[in-house]
DNA sequence: GCATTTGCGCAAATGATTTGCGCAACCGGC
DNA sequence: GCCGGTTGCGCAAATCATTTGCGCAAATGC
């Protein structure tokens, strides 16, 4: 049996409630505060990080300079507001979705998007091999 | 007239000599100080916030905790390998490729991508309106 | 009980970006 | 040419977010 350990619990219990959908860290420390009041930043960065490890959650990158942290489900995109920087899941398959109905789905007035893809180049690609 | 910048104006010339597509400040840095040797991070921070805001650069985050800017050039999809992380230019419209196009094009073998939305959250429209 | 493990608060290290300060070079006017 | 104001920029320190070292104290297992 494991010790108990409320404040990672909390961590994982709030992501998990989906109040809100991507968590940056100090929003995640500030929710975790109204369960756990003495809880540090450095602990809740340590469970996350451990949740990231364990697959639970998935940590993304919307371009606001912090990380965010959400349930690990399904691919989904993102869209982020431009001036409260709040984060929402855009539904359904984005590629075949033209912006206005991203627009219709989430009540975003969307102004443009930024897509990533990720892989490996062919420098690493010859690299590995070797 | 005004008076010479030369920081300024190598900062400028090395990202539009377009030898890399995406560059981090500190790749800015060791570029600009092969033209002008004394070179200062600051200074080259300066120069790419002014070219922002004037519109020639764009700043573009592609997830690796850095900062990169680019010339401001029609809109385009970026490629960031997981090893090394350089960044490529994705050529074409990314919404109507597969992945497996994208792979052929750039010779990245692809396994993701994080497409980003933005514009401003249906609060924030009210917000603004009043 | 007692030794050991482990959660976590505290505070400092790290890494990137941003800002304050002030020198000195440059321009224009005289 | 010389002078004064402007301005580029190097230096160093302040932010900001993340990450790590340290050590206490609580909980577990023997």
């Amino acid at each position: 049996m494991p010790r108990p350990s409320p404040v990672s619990d909390a961590v994982r219990g709030v992501i998990d409630a989906g109040q809100r959908h991507a968590w940056a860290l100090d929003e995640l420390l500030d929710s975790v505060r109204t369960h756990v009041p003495g809880a540090d930043y450095s602990t809740v960065f340590r469970a996350v990080t451990m949740l990231e490890r364990s697959g639970e959650v998935n940590r993304v990158e919307v371009g606001d300079g912090k990380a965010r942290y959400e349930p690990n489900q399904e691919h989904h995109e993102h869209i982020r507001c431009r001036d409260c920087g709040q984060v929402a899941q855009v539904p359904g398959c984005v590629l075949l979705a033209a912006e206005s109905e991203i627009a219709g789905a989430t009540g975003f007035q969307v102004d443009g998007h930024s897509l990533l893809f990720s892989g490996v180049c062919p420098i690493c690609q010859r690299k590995n091999d070797g």
